[in-house]
DNA sequence: ATCCTAACGCAACTGTTGTCGCATTTATGG
DNA sequence: CCATAAATGCGACAACAGTTGCGTTAGGAT
């Protein structure tokens, strides 16, 4: 992301890349926060078509060219709020049941992509714009994927699961595809029925060993 | 899409809007033709990013002002070439299986996410800044999903789906949606084996009853 | 052939997006 | 405290997106 340093002398030729001394401190943490808190304001405000690199500049009092140098865009933008919000302590829900988390799973989901400001929505469109959007909502899902684990070891311990092991990923995938599909992709309003009917034909088909992994 | 005809006269003068005559012959249709193509060329040229309303305008021959007024932007462009599109003779495959339809579809549903000039992802983006774009993909989805139905009237007459009615779009979304995920959301590489498991999870699914409609 | 006007071409204009060079501020190491 | 340079502020700029007013062309009806 950053331009590489003018190389100063003493350059150990291994890495003509001498780094430059990043200074993460005082003030660009404090430019970082202002802006963070600008474009989640600024998504509230006006939702994502007013979201724009002047508006989050005006908004964080932060100067254009500054947002424009250490984030490039809108994506750039979004991808660097999400990371900073990744650190919640997410954890899957627990029913009791693989059904039930499914479903429990795909309600967040649902809830995730109708919420006002549609920070989710917004990211994927941002996604189809910005390769670091997209390389941050992919980090997101995979930091998620791997969170549901105790999902599918719980089902398992319950005897839910075949006795191979299971494609965790094919099945959450499987699972919750088809909320994504609708809201994301079709854009359809929501069905309060599907969470609960998607889990049910994920679950049923794991249980009938549709993910399980070969070998 | 086209206004409400030319009505000549007899009006009825509730309406004080005599809804100008439309003039779709001759020039028209030839700008709309050459615009339709250079769409596709600029498309397969310079990729989504480079397709503006100025470069088809100059690639078509036909002044900005023109494609501005007439399709309004880059969304209006490839929802008028989608529409126009949305003509061929498309049917769904027959493979002797509901397992093997829904496979084979869910084939060339890849295909479509990955071929090149990407048109279909061109135009998921697109909706995403475009209400026309989205509109003009909704209504093609639409169409696939009615021109589907064959699909399960088959499998019904088989005895591939239980003796209730199936909610059809459920099935299909349920069918395809893992696909669509991987490919258009989480961008990962085409998995080949996926189109065939999703298939088969979705028709277990559908013999088991989990898309049958209440009553 | 003639008229009407929708559709188009044209040029000028405004506002937005993104970049660049340079001055200023301020972490950070010494 | 001092020196260095990373990070920011600032203004000007080019490129692009989109609009508007007006003149011109040509489709379609009489």
């Amino acid at each position: 992301m950053e331009p590489p340093p003018p190389s100063t002398d003493i350059p150990p030729p291994s890495p003509p890349e001498p780094a430059p001394r990043r200074r993460p401190g005082g003030r660009s943490a404090r430019v970082r926060a202002l802006v963070h808190r600008a474009v989640r304001e600024q998504l509230v405000a006006e939702g994502y078509d007013g979201l724009t690199v002047d508006a989050v500049a005006t908004r964080s009092g932060v100067h254009r060219t500054t947002v424009y140098r250490r984030w490039r865009d809108v994506g750039g933008l979004l991808a660097d709020v999400l990371d900073a919000a990744a650190d919640d302590g997410w954890a899957p829900p627990d029913t009791g049941s693989l059904e039930g988390d499914l479903a429990a799973l795909n309600e967040e989901v649902a809830a995730g992509l109708t919420e006002d400001p549609p920070i989710a929505m917004a990211l994927i469109a941002a996604s189809f714009r910005s390769p670091e959007a997209a390389e941050a909502l992919r980090r997101f899902w995979d930091d998620r994927y791997r969170r549901c684990a105790p999902v599918m070891e719980r089902a398992a311990a319950r005897g839910e699961l075949p006795g191979a092991a299971t494609d965790d990923r094919a099945l959450l995938i499987a699972a919750t595809a088809p909320v994504y599909h609708r809201l994301a992709l079709l854009r359809a309003p929501a069905d309060p029925a599907l969470p609960a009917t998607a889990a049910r034909t994920a679950a049923l088909a794991a249980t009938a060993g549709a993910f399980t992994l070969p070998g």
